[in-house]
DNA sequence: GCCGTTTTCGGCCCGACTGTTTTCAGTCG
């Protein structure tokens, strides 16, 4: 097995002289300069086209560096001439001459106004040229001191609407949990499917798109008297403010700062409305061009030829009347749906379709459940199957494993696995990744469980280059099964450390390990843009709880909304396997691995 | 800025609601 300091030396030769282009930071540029741009009144179709490269890049499986080098870089749509000698000027000088002269003319803190619900970019601008106000801050104290008012287009409403924002801002960074928008949803839906007014309900947007985190809630429903229906909801007990209310579209705020929105149409809408408020933005504006290519035109209210409505009555007939087979919501973001859909997609991953879970704690380390409770749980849950894993012995912080609690844990496990003929509990671990890649038990213990569940707990900051070697390792150790939350992300607090994932990916691939979706709403890692080509190369996926509780078990719902957005369909994913095949993949797997050490 | 059986210019998706207006710009999705 190769050293740490060896692969990283064998890396950077392999690298070549072209420096190294970051997507994600040569992105952020492009982003940033399409935000400066519409303060400055650009033409707006050349800001859309900074937007589309930033949007192109980060979801670009290549390096950066090497396709503007081969020249492939040119095939991406949206990346033209004008775009190329940009990405080549960051190549060369690490950053564009009319990125760094745009931010001289706009202070940094304008694009933090630009986070503002209400505030785009003309009335930035105009509080910046106006009244020199050029952050959050400065703008709060303005409003305070009524200074707005005298802006014209300004007026109290509009500067009571930006306090209001600010705190907002503030608060909550404008962004959600989809585990924590899930709940309200469907709070929603079940009382608006309640109502007698109302015909039909569903969530929209990007919680129907199941995204890791959303903004706002976005509600469809079908009525034929929106009014009363947007009464309701403005006064629904929930609802600290009203933000809109109008007869076809209401928003509120609710305690907790979460935006819900909701659009009533009647019953012959209904299907283009939901598709239109599902969106994604960029997959509707696909749509929409398709729609007028087929001299047609598509929006919420309908497909028309002419002034005549091309009647759908779902989604899929929209789908069809232009050409395509029907596209699941969780995969409407543009990022490649659109040439899968010339054919039938396969059915995708569903919650029901799993047999088992991987990845579970018990109150042996830090879970708050005994094993025992676990195991029944699941069974209850109609699985066959518990992977259970609890914290290796180096994490002391969660009660952590010794040898000796191993060994007595796997006493309890045989004994339990006595009492079920159609239940089994796995023998397994999480196992922390040691600061140089190794795994945290000596080859005797690790060769007597059923899977091992590698992850990274410490040490978080290392180099691009160590992180991913030091992962690398691991997956290369014969006893890795899977790895564990491949980032260490957490949505909303905790950036991933820096990681090749590509090289992650091939290593996994490589060596037959699974890598895990950990479906904790807090990590939703692997992330699912990477899982469609991922998976198409053969990498295995498996949807783990990471439960801590009988009630994290449920977690695997939002796991398995982002393995549906990365278009996962069951036989990609080792728990929607049958148990026989699973234990049979486990045990082939673990001779190669004992046929690996000797060798 | 990008793109083209529409090809070197002209078009680029579309509609609701708010606030400050008195006919509409700005923002949002």
């Amino acid at each position: 097995m190769k050293e740490i300091g060896e692969r990283v030396k064998e890396q950077k030769g392999a690298k070549r002289v072209r420096r190294k282009l970051d997507k994600q930071q040569v992105a952020e540029i492009f982003a940033e300069c399409a935000m400066l741009l519409e303060l400055k009144g650009e033409n707006p179709f050349r800001i859309r086209s900074f937007v589309n490269t930033a949007r192109q890049l980060r979801a670009l499986e290549g390096d950066v560096g090497e396709m503007l080098a081969t020249g492939e870089i040119a095939q991406v749509s949206g990346i033209g001439k004008g775009t190329i000698e940009r990405l080549e000027e960051i190549a060369k000088t690490g950053t564009l001459a009319e990125y760094e002269a745009l931010k001289q003319a706009f202070p940094a803190g304008l694009l933090e106004m630009l986070k503002v619900p209400g505030l785009g970019s003309k009335k930035v601008r105009a509080l910046y040229e106006r009244l020199q106000i050029s952050s959050l801050g400065e703008l709060e104290y303005a409003c305070r001191e009524n200074r707005l008012l005298a802006l014209e287009g300004f007026g109290v409403k509009t500067q009571e609407n930006i306090l209001k924002g600010i705190d907002h801002v503030k608060r909550f960074q404008g962004r959600f949990l989809v585990s924590v928008a899930r709940r309200v949803a469907e709070r929603f839906l079940l009382e608006l499917r309640g109502l007698v007014e109302v015909e039909r309900a569903e969530v929209a947007g990007s919680l129907r798109r199941w995204k890791e985190t959303v903004k706002d809630v976005d509600l469809v429903v079908a009525t034929c008297e929106a009014t009363k229906v947007m009464d309701w909801f403005v006064g629904h007990e929930w609802v600290a403010s009203v933000v809109g209310h109008g007869p076809t579209k209401s928003s509120v705020v609710l305690g907790n700062g979460l935006q819900v929105d909701l659009r009533a149409v009647s019953r012959e809408q209904y299907p283009y409305a939901l598709m239109h408020f599902t969106g994604s933005k960029e997959h509707n504006t696909v749509m929409r061009g398709r729609a007028k290519d087929r001299g047609m035109k598509l929006n919420e209210y309908g497909l028309f030829r002419g002034e005549e409505l091309v009647r759908c009555e779902d989604e899929a007939a929209i789908y069809r009347a232009l050409d395509l087979y029907e596209i699941p919501p969780e995969m409407r973001e543009d990022q490649g749906e659109f040439e899968r859909a010339v054919e039938p997609l396969a059915t995708l991953v569903t919650r029901e379709s799993l047999r088992g879970v991987f990845h579970a704690h018990t109150t042996e380390s830090d879970g708050s459940a005994r094993l025992e409770e676990m195991a029944e749980a699941c069974r209850a849950r109609g699985w066959s199957y518990l992977g259970i894993s609890d914290h290796s012995q180096s994490a002391h912080y969660a009660n952590g494993l010794t040898v000796e609690r191993v060994l007595r844990q796997h006493e309890e496990v045989e004994a339990l696995n006595q009492k079920w003929s159609d239940f089994v509990i796995l023998k397994g671990i999480e196992s922390d990744i040691l600061v140089d890649g190794s795994l945290d038990y000596g080859e005797d213990i690790l060769a007597r469980f059923d899977f091992v569940i590698a992850s990274v707990h410490s040490h978080f900051k290392m180099t691009e280059e160590a992180m991913t070697a030091r992962i690398i390792k691991a997956i290369e150790h014969p006893a890795t099964t899977m790895l564990g939350h491949p980032t260490g992300r957490l949505l909303l607090s905790r950036e991933g450390y820096p990681l090749e994932m590509t090289q992650i990916i091939d290593a996994a691939i490589a060596h037959g390990v699974i890598i895990e979706m950990n479906a904790n709403p807090y990590r939703l890692d692997i992330d699912w843009r990477f899982l469609a080509k991922a998976c198409a190369r053969g990498l295995l996926v498996s949807i783990n709880p990471d439960a801590h509780s009988i009630e994290g078990l449920e977690d695997v719902v939002f796991g398995v909304g982002s393995a549906r957005k990365g278009g996962l369909v069951p036989a990609q994913v080792f728990n929607t396997w049958p148990r026989e095949e699973v234990q049979r993949w486990l045990v082939a797997r673990k001779r190669r691995a004992i046929g690996e050490a000797d060798a």
